[in-house]
DNA sequence: GCCATCATGTAATTAGTTACATGATTAG
DNA sequence: CTAATCATGTAACTAATTACATGATGGC
């Protein structure tokens, strides 16, 4: 909404797509939330199409709150990822349960990896330099360690088995 | 408390450290939590100390919960990371506050650099491998790539200046 | 004796998820 | 005409955070 205008069900579209990976939310939150920052000053309605869609677009009030808490506020450094917690658990199960647990995770990584590379070829596909280029592609890079690192363990569980 | 027992302030204290990459809780989820879990038969008091501490340990019931969680469960995939998000909207602010910016998320990523390889140091100064280092060992593979990436950025940056 | 830290709890609030609900438009 | 998708909302519930609260122990 930032680079453009767009309505609640757009977002709620994304968050299942680009930035997804950071965070996510479901359309019961983003509808309040919408109207609570319209309420704010920090979003307007700069249209109203069918199916009485509204659509959105950030103030200059909503953009400098944006700059000021990017490089103002101190940011909280708390995370909560599932697939986080799985994987340092993955430690303390038995070397057969752990086979089982990292060849799941790893089809997921490959997955994730094909999903990232179809987002960025379709940013690339797009006239000019798009803005979240760089981010997809550390999306990849930070994926390909992990996969790294999933492999590796499942290779010590072989050899473990031996 | 699946590799050894633990008081629900040890729990505590752990989710700041160890296991903070990928969840968080505070101490008032997490006595409730224990309480529940022990209702449950997932864990059991294993000794009282001093100052009415009760330490906690996985039961078979608990560890066959955990078992089948990592294995026969889908994981749910979706995160939330405050980190993501700013690297992500990165890209739609001006350059000057972009630098401002980088230059906070570089200084926490060297010093969480710094908390990984003092714990994987701590834990191989321990007797035998330790469960947990490999997971320590990809925290700080994925932290190297975020780090170049954040330099990365801030010499674009700089570029775009001149 | 007192301060830091250990240790545990509960209450109030806010955030987030799941379920329920409805209507408009478009493609086949 | 009908099924899929677009589009928006609310209600009920669960999870998580913040604030309030208390007491024990050990080191100085």
């Amino acid at each position: 909404m930032t680079t453009q205008p767009a309505t609640g069900y757009d977002l709620a579209q994304r968050f299942g797509k680009s930035i997804s990976n950071a965070w996510h939310a479901g359309h019961s939150q983003i509808y309040p939330e919408l109207a609570r920052l319209q309420e704010a000053g920090m979003v307007e309605v700069v249209s109203e199409g069918a199916r009485r869609s509204r659509t959105y677009a950030v103030t200059d009030g909503g953009r400098e709150e944006l700059r000021r808490w990017m490089t103002e506020t101190e940011a909280a450094r708390t995370q909560r990822s599932e697939t986080g917690v799985r994987w340092f658990l993955l430690a303390v199960i038995e070397p057969e349960d752990r086979r089982i647990a990292l060849e799941q995770e790893l089809a997921f990584m490959r997955l994730e990896a094909e999903r990232l590379q179809a987002t960025a070829d379709a940013l690339d596909a797009l006239p000019g330099r798009h803005p979240f280029r760089a981010t997809v592609d550390l999306g990849l890079r930070v994926n390909a360690v992990m996969t790294d690192w999933l492999g590796e363990q499942h290779e010590a569980v072989a050899l473990d088995r031996r």
